[in-house]
DNA sequence: CATGAATGAGCATTCATTCAT
DNA sequence: GATGAATGAATGCTCATTCAT
């Protein structure tokens, strides 16, 4: 889950180079034209394409679920494409704002893995639809080069959880007895794939699945005598 | 993942009162019109479907990859849908076998989930493309009633998942202090999601990575000391 | 290129009955409400229209274009078809004006074809956008009964100059050996598609050009020896 | 009227480097599929281009007029661009082929440009809806990287025509107190215009147009005393 | 068994136009 | 006079599916 600069935290600046937001939205607006109205379409679009997935969400429906026709989002939206591309970097910035907090606290690996997998489910609570559509679509979204944001988080994301782990190994935090790169997956799929089932305002609260989640990453589900 | 019936292991008549093979192919036809032709398109099929998802996968894009025309592929099924019906009423036929003997073998709740894990990861190392489209369409294919089969054996699978770790927590093998639904999911989404990754032939054998995950699941990833 | 009633000189009334002018701007309101921004948005629209085709530019380039939105554009014209509608009867008028002062004139074949050509590559220069327009789309802009004006100008316009093309032969200025239509469309074209290269400003004055043609039309262009 | 090169005069493999043939049609088709069908469609593709310009031209109204449904158009081309593609490229691909025998007969320049003249109305009879559609629309479609061919093609054409213009001058056959640039306009404009109006089988033969055309353009209309 | 051609329903997108503010 | 937001019809195109050969 990557983002293409780690310190800035603006909502759109980075990526493709900030263009898009000059192309039609706030033409003049120095205050602003409405943007909660943008927010509402996209947190609609979301939740479609959470559901249904990116490919079998049509604009209709989209469109149908937030009560106006279908060619009526194209005065916010350039596209189908730059809808998915908004939920899926607005959500980065923000789960990389949290990430690059974390990883700047100077902690040792077991309270960076701590405090990554609290903050991952902070973001799970917080953009569950956006995790969701993450975690099925960025594959193939990946290959437009609109999206090379994503693979780039992705980099970015691996040396994070992976250098973390590392760490740990060599220092004895963590065990040395397996491949890195399969705890990494381990860990790394175990957090995210939680966003399938999670539904926020549920039994739990994310900080609560995350402490259990942890001690079984940390400790295991096994007994000890 | 479940399956209908657990204790038929026969490749088709099962699921869905078995109507679906009576429609179009000769039945079992002693000699038949070469089944070999029909396995090979339906694994072309289940690569591409794996690769792209169902949804985005086009008619065409299997036949194209098949070395056929699109409209060609009808003679051998009725429709894209019975593609996927097939690959994945075969490998939950497969999996259920192996599922069922575990079950059947009466071993205690740890060995009972190793033994699981494990005939999991042989799954996946035999059907990676069936596990990677179950993983990522069975929720929405499940909507058609064609399908009741994939919650049926999600129904199954819940049973004996839940079933099994419910045992060890009472019998005092596994920890009674977290939330077993959640221990539950941990556990299914750690070794399934494993598919979307994993690639046979690869550095771990199946067993091997069965081996280490289940090493992580049940004792943790930190060391003890 | 014709025109209705070639007497009146008026800018509007003519044509199609005058019932549009009444249709929402303030007619011709004494101060009235500023006829110049009319004008500006119009020589946009034609500069648009002309470099693009009628079909081929939206109502939101032109605004762009002009600085404004695409809906604000309605304040001022009922439709992008009054708009073109604007053009050409303006472009129109003022070319039966001149070419109805030349034939009242009572000049020879050859002096009339002249005067005609000469205030031809005028209009070019003063309506070159119109011109343009009128060129690409008066074809199928006639079909629709309000462009009727379009047909009826093209109806004068072949009068005038077959007319005085059939009298220079009758009289001995042109060729006899020639089939008339074919040296009429030979000469309408001719002139006409000039529009199409001809930039206002450019190396030669439109009476030059109209020179020059008129000695290629009239001599040809191989040496006499 | 240009195209790639002027030595080889197969239909296709010139332009775009040939890569399109490759796509859809001739799988393995060694004899051939069935061209005349493609041809067929084609053929009606240009007419209704000619007709309403190719933006005002719709998918639905071609496949109307050639009695299929509008998607089946996408049996036989690519899209409705790769149609006049196909349309132009084919016509200038003749036209060339033509042009080129000309240019390289060795005729003087009074006989080169009426041999070129004859030629163009040959290529007029032949394709008259190309030449609409080439006059129409190769200003915009040029525009495209697709259709460089286009200005390539415009290119060639000016190097031929005004080169034998200019030779002419030199050698006394032209007059050389004109604009030789304007004389290019008015030749060129004059003759290719003609498609916009000229009919196959009307009153005319090609041949009896350009021998009436070269005679206007080389003598002029008025009669020499 | 396979092809070639077609169907028809659906999809993303565009665009002239409207209208309350 | 102008904006922002929406409408609704149309457009180019895709795709699963059918079927005569």
């Amino acid at each position: 889950m990557p983002k293409t600069s780690q310190n800035t935290s603006q909502t759109t600046s980075r990526r493709t180079g900030g263009r898009r937001p000059a192309d039609r939205e706030p033409r003049q607006a120095a205050v602003s034209a409405a943007p909660e109205r943008r927010q509402e379409l996209l947190a609609v679009a979301a939740e479609v394409f959470a559901a249904h997935g990116y490919n079998a969400t049509t604009v209709r429906r989209i469109a149908d679920e937030a009560g106006l026709l279908a060619g009526s989002l194209y005065y916010h939206f350039d596209s189908k494409e730059s809808m998915v591309d908004e939920i899926l970097a607005t959500f980065l910035d923000e789960l990389w704002a949290g990430y690059d907090a974390v990883l700047a606290a100077g902690l040792g690996p077991r309270e960076t893995i701590e405090a990554l997998v609290t903050e991952s489910f902070r973001q799970i609570d917080r953009h569950r639809a956006a995790v969701a559509i993450y975690q099925k679509e960025s594959r193939h979204l990946a290959a437009h080069p609109r999206f090379g944001y994503l693979t780039e988080s992705q980099r970015k994301f691996e040396a994070a959880w992976l250098g973390t782990l590392e760490r740990g190994v060599s220092d004895g935090t963590f065990r040395a007895d397996l491949d890195t790169r399969l705890i990494y997956r381990f860990v790394r799929d175990t957090v995210w794939v939680a966003a399938s089932w999670y539904r926020p305002g549920g039994r739990h609260s994310p900080e609560e699945v995350a402490r259990q989640y942890l001690s079984m990453v940390l400790d295991g589900i096994a007994l000890r005598e």
